[in-house]
DNA sequence: GGGGGCCGCTTGATCGATCCAATGACACCA
DNA sequence: TGGTGTCATTGGATCGATCAAGCGGCCCCC
């Protein structure tokens, strides 16, 4: 049975937001005494009405509680001010830890240039079906892909299909790509956290990273070496490569503080830095006191552990600046060729250093 | 200068993917040498076609790469296949990350519904506006309310315009109100944490919470004093009501170790637990040994804390797929009355117990 | 044998916005 | 006064899908 107040049919302009159906163009056309095509240039291009048909329209569009429709919009100007991005599987760790702090501000950020985030999820198996799907439908104007590591193959397959899009993380295999990316300097800020302890007095500094097949535990790891070196101390010896948990982080620490007795460590991750700190409670060593560590992420742990974590912090704010904007530019004029926008992190410093 | 693969207008049938527009449903139409209808019938209804036009119609399809065109067929139907899900600021704590948690079962769950997440941010000066946008345009067919804590009026506002929405979290206040939701049932949650330091031998627990305004940390609470009557055990003295930070349970656990030597603690969230836990520290106590402590939420840093922070874990991925199984629910038939869903949390036993 | 119903498919209309070409109004200047 | 140019505004076409109605062919049954 259908309610009362719905059942007419007709549109309620008392209580435009109660109504079945929403206003549209023509019916703020009607009101305001003007054809469709004043509305919808009062809406998008303002300056090419008069002042005063202007206002009279918006009055209009403000009493019956006017939005466009976006479906038809989007269907017209063939764009959905949709921004695509793949979220990975529910693998519980820093790494994704830091892509929600990236996906907050990224939502932010495309809101005020006036963009919607759609995300999707992958199918492991076969990478690139979610981006198929949105591409060909016209789902979205664009993509943000945060997952460029070792051998991926969605920016290829999407540079190659002249997608729109921009990678968070620079393209490190392929050198014939041209598409936009944004990135943090890891060695930097491992560089950063090294200096940091230099600068506290310590000489025998390790590094503990991951797996050499992974290009951003080498990029960081050449910051640890950089900054050594600059000072002229030796590397050999004081680093590991390891897997990225905590209990790989606390077996080489112990390795490591075994065979060549550092008195601080940099890691390429906190969940690493996490397993140095378990290995110093083990052996009764305060943490800041004793030995120092810097972990990597700035994550929700290194803030609330004891006594606080030094960690990298990555500026996802402005990545997330600075993707938007290569995805407008991306948008408004023809790709020719995409640029490459290159980070500095900060280092929280806390109690463990 | 336009790129000579794409100047001569029309479809590069041999490459679909790459060609400037992508094929519609009259190309496919043409090239089956059937109507523009039974193409789409084949799409959506299958059923309709005889089998033998069927292929020959999915063959075309396939050769083309056609999908259907996301935002024609949303003006038609008057649908997006979107979710809509505001996300609050950023503000970095434990109860974002059970959020992010859940946004990827969301993401995923969706997926597999046909529907799409899109994220938008609010301002937080006026929470309804994000959703006023959305709903207006049409640009989404549900929404997923998250934040349903105390006086927070979106539940009502979206009720009150008809909009289809399913919230994470019970409708506290608002008797009337005739929505569906999922919870979790965070008194079960504690009870089951505090049953389980009393089977260890603990008698004097300790509790840590939010302030009382706060309806969850009531709930989480009752759960708590349950358990302890249950077994004719006293709660006065044992309670405290503080801020969700770090420092503050610090600062509680240290009284409460003064004035009731309490052997245990329950804390309302991760958080809180991680004050408990430097509490023990500063004074030399081991957690899991000489003190056991009980989180709540399962975070990342009970996880990776050392000796490992046994939390009250939201089985999330089932909430996920109740509001899912609700939306679907909702936008298939009239809504005519909400339904609840109240689901079990589970305990994470780690070294602090 | 003729009417009714179903099947498989087609055709025209439609969703609500924007694009495009054209029109009316108006001011200016010769 | 009439021509010209600019500006605000208009009406029709269009984007690509689905809806609604209808059509011919076939079978069945009275």
């Amino acid at each position: 049975m259908p309610r009362s107040d719905e059942h007419e049919g007709g549109r309620v302009y008392a209580r435009p937001a109660l109504s079945a159906t929403p206003p549209t163009l023509a019916d703020v056309a009607e009101r305001a005494g003007v054809s469709r095509q004043t509305v919808s240039n009062a809406v998008n291009n303002p300056d090419l009405l008069r002042p005063d048909t202007l206002t009279r329209v918006l009055e209009s569009i403000d009493a019956l509680g006017y939005s466009p429709n976006r479906a038809a919009r989007n269907l017209r100007t063939r764009s959905s001010n949709l921004i695509g991005m793949r979220i990975g599987a529910a693998q519980e760790g820093t790494a994704n830890a830091t892509m929600d702090r990236f996906v907050h501000s990224l939502v932010e950020t495309s809101r005020e240039a006036g963009y919607h985030v759609l995300l999707f999820s992958g199918d492991s198996r076969d990478p690139v079906a979610g981006y198929d799907d949105l591409l060909r439908s016209t789902a979205v104007d664009a993509f943000v892909v945060t997952d460029t590591y070792l051998g991926n193959p969605q920016a290829a397959w999407l540079e190659e299909r002249r997608a729109p899009f921009v990678a968070f993380g620079r393209p490190w295999e392929s050198l014939g790509s041209r598409h936009s990316w944004v990135d943090v300097d890891g060695a930097a800020g491992t560089e950063l956290g090294t200096r940091h302890l230099l600068d506290k007095g310590h000489h025998r500094i390790a590094w503990i990273g991951w797996r050499k097949d992974s290009r951003i535990g080498e990029d960081r790891r050449s910051g640890w070496t950089r900054a050594m070196h600059e000072r002229g101390l030796p590397t050999t010896g004081l680093a590991s490569r390891v897997e990225d948990t905590v209990a790989s982080g606390r077996e080489a620490s112990a390795h490591l503080l075994d065979s060549a007795q550092p008195s601080a460590f940099v890691c390429a991750s906190d969940t690493l830095a996490m397993g140095v700190l378990h290995t110093l409670r083990d052996r009764g060593l305060r943490a800041g006191e004793h030995v120092a560590v810097v972990g990597f992420d700035d994550s929700q742990v290194a803030q609330v552990v004891s006594p606080g974590l030094t960690s990298v912090r990555q500026p996802l704010e402005e990545v997330a600046v600075e993707v938007v904007a290569a995805l407008e530019g991306l948008l408004a004029h023809p790709p020719v060729r995409g640029t490459g926008v290159m980070l500095a992190p900060t280092l929280a410093v806390r109690g463990s250093s």
